[in-house]
DNA sequence: TATAGCAAACTAACATGTTAGTATACTAAG
DNA sequence: CTTAGTATACTAACATGTTAGTTTGCTATA
């Protein structure tokens, strides 16, 4: 009857398992369950359930919700419901090109002023995602990529750029779940690192740049299909 | 006695005057006392006496808190007290190089998609801005700069891009209130707008980009002294 | 049947009460 | 005079009560 069901907010896992004040465990739960789509775009995210579910009262809620707003993920409607925002191809290809613009910067920059140590960290993790894609372990391929393209924002030396990127590009991410991991990219994503820090071994940030800027690129041109493919998930469906 | 005096929270202004939540009227208003430097680097926020100040009571300001405190504009110190955030050369430069690479990506993707109409505006506030420094209405000048960066992200089509560029430079912002207007730099910056424009004009990605990246250099040139100048401002005086 | 008006239920926003952790000032011992 | 211990005052964080605005569904009317 409904397609706008609100959720039942079961499986929310435990918020003791998790650091930080009540508000940012709340926060890092609800986030956990929008992006896994345990919550899907448009549902009502109802107050007094999640309460009780997690056992907190409405404050730590409260600002949860308020933090996920900032980040994109839900819509707070003043005096009537917060939901969860729905896809939408325009506001994916934003936060890919905000993304962009940070990683790119900071690939020039760290390609120009790297140290050898941290050349000798990524060549030895260039090894390690290697041996993840002979073991065909996906999931562990896909971990050591976030923390490949992270460490090189902190490469930059600049603290606050790897959690600024990673907020700002919360859409990106969402959409980027619901792909599927294909061995066949895993390669080829591996061989487009191989590039980039072929670049920063050679302290050409130019290179470096046009590197990332293509590998970048094609996750935006893998997530183009998904508007045809799951039209429910996306605005105005 | 106290060098970290506690402030007195006077002439914060009438919250009545702005719009929106009472909480965004809040943050609005301790952002500005805080820019304008009415609340020091250092200085103790007592909740208490800003509710009292302002007529509200402590959600709205423990809000407030929450969002200054993303910005980095203030200091949470759990369980015990909120402070403004000293500057610090380290987040300045920070600030300024996620600035630069947001509005460098915005510029070049300007250069190369203008519509006439957009090229149209650039060049008409050009004039505006020659006439502004004319008349050595430097305030006004100040205005019309913010107006033209913020406007050439708006031409992006991203609708996001200026608040997140605006609260992630926040710090570089609260430093260039610190500089002094002065007639040269005026003409300077007239001059650099100028070889912009004639960039985007000419759609000329790479000469747009370049001639932003000189342009915004500056500021942290100009910035540089800052910490000898007034040392008390920054972090561990 | 369609629509306008109304009431009940729900929600975000705000106010206020409570708790627990932190810093400071004072006192007592060395 | 210095230092260790303690009590007090303060705060952020959390819980709960209240208010005002919105949505939804019902009913009465055309």
């Amino acid at each position: 009857m409904n397609a706008e069901a609100t959720i039942d907010a079961q499986a929310l896992g435990d918020i003791r398992d998790l650091s930080g004040s009540l508000s940012e465990r709340v926060c890092e739960t609800l986030r956990k369950a929008i992006l896994s789509l345990i919550f899907p775009p448009g549902a009502i995210l109802r107050k007094g359930v999640i309460c009780e579910q997690l056992g907190v009262s409405r404050s730590p809620v409260s600002e949860a919700f308020a933090r996920l707003s900032m980040e994109g993920l839900v819509d707070i409607i003043p005096q009537s419901s917060t939901r969860v925002t729905h896809l939408s191809m325009t506001d994916i290809r934003e936060a890919a090109f905000l993304r962009q613009a940070l990683e790119l910067a900071a690939v020039t920059k760290v390609a120009s002023d790297r140290t050898e140590k941290q050349l000798a960290w990524l060549i030895r993790h260039l090894r390690l995602q290697e041996l993840l894609v002979e073991d065909k372990d996906y999931s562990g391929y896909f971990q050591a990529d976030e923390e490949f393209h992270s460490t090189l924002m902190v490469f930059t030396g600049f603290p606050r750029i790897v959690s600024i990127t990673s907020r700002l590009a919360m859409q990106l991410n969402r959409a980027r779940m619901l792909l599927l991991p294909t061995p066949g990219r895993a390669v080829e994503t591996l061989q487009e690192h191989k590039v980039i820090v072929d670049a920063i071994r050679g302290q050409n940030p130019l290179a470096a740049r046009s590197a990332m800027s293509e590998h970048l690129d094609k996750l935006l041109i893998r997530l183009a299909p998904l508007e045809d493919k799951c039209p429910e998930l996306f605005y105005s469906g």
